[in-house]
DNA sequence: GCAAAAGTGTTAGATATACACCCATGA
DNA sequence: TCATGGGTGTATATCTAACACTTTTGC
């Protein structure tokens, strides 16, 4: 099979920023890649967009299909177009980054056990083709909409405590917040709902547990309000 | 001459939001489409990439070819990717907005003459294809940019009075600002030069004239400064 | 002398920042 | 009883928002 065209077309594929953050660490998924070109080499899940689908579309099946996560939030971040990015031929990437609930999909060896995997970001491997400069592009973004959208959540579990939540951002934005002023703004935007939940076995205080209300933030930002941190 | 592939590929074309401000209102570049399909509907600057030429390089060349404009601030948008979005084939749009000294490069005739033409953001005509989405979009992401990097001045000469910045801001925001607390806070940023020059033949107290120095943005962001009106 | 925009300070309220101790729990 | 993170309040500095009159110029 094959297809003609009068003027040349470029390939276009779809690549994922997958971001999970875990106690401690924002982490990325990659997949080992299987076929040439850089067989072997550790890249970011994704693959050629099909004829009828949308965009965003192909970037969520090939998610689902390399990497077994279906549920994520997701959002187009930029789309690359370097001529030579890719030796076989010209291949422009519409970049996509998302976020997801790592304890929720935590074991990942969906297709091929060994061929996925979550690293911190500060310990990158080397990534084939240009995709070290997309997750670059990645955190960048990541970095500055956490600040003023409230997409952190989605990084999270359903129910949190105030300090895995102030954690997360601390390890987002790479610098420590107050715990007092933290606190206080976040509650004080009342997105937040305090569960009558408290954490078990900790060797000390157990902490409230929370949860993000979506309903009351899309409420409040109709009538104008910004989430900003 | 043809080109034939192993896998269907879509299209790929770059598309211009361009922006100009003139005086009172914001406005949009249209070009009158010259072929089929929606020939005759007025629709973004825009084309194919050629295989040879990066993205931005293309938005650029098309831009100088459809419009005459060469000098202009040009910043990745959005893809729009959906299926149906070309009725002849599939087509992926990398669209890019730009922003262009109106007064510097007013008269636009260059190709043919009345296929090009500036609309006022609110008086639109019906355009081609699904590039009203695509410059709901534009405006959306201009407004949200404008407070928090200095890109406004990219719509202004030169030289110009803080009355022009006001408008300026005030039309892309659509809201009035007060007066003495912009000036206050934009000379505050000590971003701008005030020049020895004032306003000639004016029916009213002569405004001084302003330059925005753009290195001295870069050594405050370097520092840790962020614009934000 | 009038119309039109330029230019200029102060104050009150809101928001951001800095900072230190007690609490509950498991080991 | 100790180590660990949870939880809380206040004072100060900074920023924001509201507000009105005088100046200069051309007509």
């Amino acid at each position: 099979m094959s297809f003609t065209y009068k003027h040349p077309h470029p390939a276009v594929t779809v690549d994922g920023v997958v971001f999970g953050f875990d106690e401690a660490d924002l982490k990325l998924l990659l997949v080992r890649r299987k076929s040439e070109p850089c067989k072997g080499a550790w890249a970011l899940p994704g693959g050629f967009v099909a004829l009828h689908e949308g965009l965003e579309e192909a970037a969520r099946r090939e998610l689902r299909e390399e990497t077994g996560i279906g549920e994520l939030y997701l959002e187009q971040l930029y789309t690359f177009g370097d001529p030579k990015r890719d030796p076989r031929e010209r291949v422009i990437s519409v970049a996509y980054y998302a976020l997801v609930k790592l304890a929720e999909h935590s074991v990942r060896a969906d297709s091929d056990a060994a061929e996925v995997a979550w690293f911190p970001v500060a310990e990158l491997p080397e990534l084939a083709f240009d995709h070290e400069r997309i997750v670059e592009i990645g955190l960048k973004r990541l970095k500055a909409k956490v600040r003023y959208e409230p997409i952190g959540f989605e990084l999270l579990p359903e129910k949190f405590t105030l300090g895995e939540l102030q954690r997360l951002y601390e390890t987002v934005l790479e610098q420590d917040l107050d715990k007092r002023n933290f606190r206080k703004k976040i509650l004080g935007m009342e997105l937040l709902e305090a569960l009558d939940e408290y954490q078990q076995d900790v060797a000390h205080r157990a902490a409230q547990y929370y949860r993000f209300n979506h309903q009351r933030y899309e409420q409040l930002r109709k009538r104008g309000f910004n989430f900003e941190l």
